[in-house]
RNA sequence: GGCCCGUUGGAGAAGCGGCUUAACUCACCAGCCUUUCACGCUGGCAUUCACGGGUUCGAAUCCCGUACGGGUCACCA
């Protein structure tokens, strides 16, 4: 049987990382098998939705390269997918389980309720589950909840595809509200009701769902139905240990923000198969496609998954590199762009820019940075530069012979220009190697660490250049 | 507090009773390559798997307990 399986976003804002790695799961867990992948908006809360929530979450849904098969925009067989428009079919449901005794009304205000809890805390009560004052109330007409009845003395057992064999018990189970006040479903209940119309099969979500399981599977239960297998993965964890939260500004947690950024889908679509997960062979750079071959639930971790930003960077670096220049031009360019450093540059000049520094680069904004970092206008020399400068013996006719040799060259010399001129110089001075190199590197740039020489005194231009040597030349000697 | 889950190096993370004197990756260090920088390549980096018991000829791997960490206990999803 081929697997149907579903991610189920709640629109309540942007595309979050634990999200999107539900999604992606189960999206590879559909694929790798021939299945279906589907997404139900499951909007039943109404105070927290956010009308421009779902489509920025298919938006980045789809940049990731994940393509539900059946949705709210792809259309299907067993809609519709959003919850607000399968009220009736709620309603139904819960007029049989009602009906059979499987559920009953609750009149209670939510004053009372927290009354309750409040009384059961103080009476050293640790459960506080509901006290079913309303199981047997006589019909009032006043607003009400439906609470599905738990059944007593029974025990739930499922087979995780992750965690293996879980247990609940009745006693741990307070009977909860599955229809509020409002008339519209709760989570728990609008869930089960349409993983079984979707003919869901498998359903992989986060390990904060795992408690709700049992809930999920009375309702199937008392409907006479067989619940899907069910796995439940590890939460995303950030460097202390705790749960990713949305309000953490410490880590960037929505995708929107990685894209906004420069970061390749492919790299953060690899990244997140890796939160959790970890691939049957000695590999950890993927494509899309190579990733649904290897998948295997199995491989699923159980302890917690670290959010490792370190990681990503390597990763979207090592999918940067396989990048064709046209392709890494594309991804720059805005950036560059909205920099303003292209301003009456030729194309030319961006070819070269993202030449000097694609080895480099971890992510499409950080051009900007890096062109500035080398390419600023006040240059300052690191300490290490001028420790380095210090050291190096005849360092000031060095840089002078090569101030001098500019002069000689024209307007806009080519990288081989500057290689030769290079060269002449350590011929002049006696000097090569690091000495050699060295000193004109810091001259030009301020530091000892950049791209390719030759290439980025092209880059720079030689009236920069020239600046650049004027300027060092007048410092004290000893830098 | 009840219930559920986890605990392997600086970091991520394999391992599913003997093939492990614990893979792989990041970071770090050293060397090679490059007349510089970076990329790349090679090597180094846990005598040990939270702790304490137990089972076994044999345990990171199974069982029990302790500690620590996390999740969840809503008319939120």
């Amino acid at each position: 049987m081929k697997p149907r399986v579903r991610y189920a976003p709640s629109p309540t804002g942007h595309l979050h990382i634990g999200n999107a790695r539900t999604a992606l799961f189960n999206y590879l867990f559909a694929k790798r098998h021939a299945g279906t992948f589907i997404v139900r908006i499951e909007d039943t809360d109404l105070a927290r939705n956010v009308e421009s929530g779902i489509a920025s979450q298919m938006a980045h849904l789809r940049w990731l390269g994940i393509e539900p098969d059946e949705s709210i925009d792809h259309g299907g067989a067993y809609g519709p997918y959003r919850q607000l428009e399968r009220l009736t079919l709620y309603a139904t449901y819960a007029e049989q389980l009602l009906k059979q005794g499987h559920a009953y009304k609750c009149y209670c205000t939510s004053e009372e309720l927290e009354a309750e809890r409040e009384a059961l805390k103080a009476a050293g009560d640790d459960k506080l589950h509901y006290s079913r004052k309303c199981l047997h109330a006589p019909a009032q007409d006043a607003p009400y909840a439906i609470r599905f009845k738990v059944p007593e003395n029974t025990t739930w057992t499922f087979d995780d595809m992750v965690k293996g064999t879980v247990t609940f018990q009745s006693d741990d189970i307070g009977d909860w509200v599955m229809v509020k006040q409002n008339g519209i479903p709760t989570y728990n209940f609008a869930c089960a009701i349409d993983d079984h119309l979707m003919a869901i099969t498998h359903v992989l979500r986060g390990e904060d769902h795992i408690t709700n399981t049992p809930k999920q599977m009375m309702v199937f239960e008392a409907l006479g139905w067989t619940p899907p297998v069910y796995g439940h993965m590890t939460l995303i964890v950030n460097e202390q240990g705790k749960k990713l939260s949305k309000r953490d500004g410490a880590i960037l947690q929505f995708i929107e923000q990685y894209k906004d950024l420069g970061y390749l889908p492919e790299a953060l679509f690899n990244f997140i198969a890796l939160l959790g997960w970890s691939p049957p062979i000695e590999a950890e750079i993927f494509t899309q496609d190579a990733l649904i071959e290897h998948f295997d639930a199995r491989r699923l971790s159980t302890s917690p998954a670290r959010f490792d930003r370190a990681k990503l960077t390597y990763i979207n670096q090592q999918h940067i590199k396989l990048l064709d220049s046209e392709a890494l031009k594309t991804v720059c360019h805005p950036f560059l762009q909205t920099a303003g450093l292209l301003e009456g540059k030729d194309d030319a000049f961006v070819d070269s820019v993202i030449d000097v520094f694609r080895d480099r680069l971890t992510y499409g904004a950080e051009i900007v940075s890096l062109y500035h970092d080398f390419f600023d206008e006040n240059l300052v020399l690191s300490a290490e530069s001028r420790e380095f400068l210090r050291s190096v013996e005849d360092v000031r006719p060095l840089l002078a012979t090569f101030a001098d040799k500019l002069t000689e060259l024209d307007e806009t010399p080519t990288p081989d220009a500057y290689k030769n001129l290079i060269k002449e110089t350590g011929k002049i001075c006696g000097m090569k190697g690091k000495n050699l190199f060295m000193p004109i590197r810091i001259a030009a740039s301020g530091s000892m660490h950049g791209p390719d020489l030759p290439k980025m005194m092209h880059l720079l231009g030689i009236e920069t250049l020239k600046q650049r040597f004027a300027h060092i030349l007048q410092d004290d000697l000893s830098f």
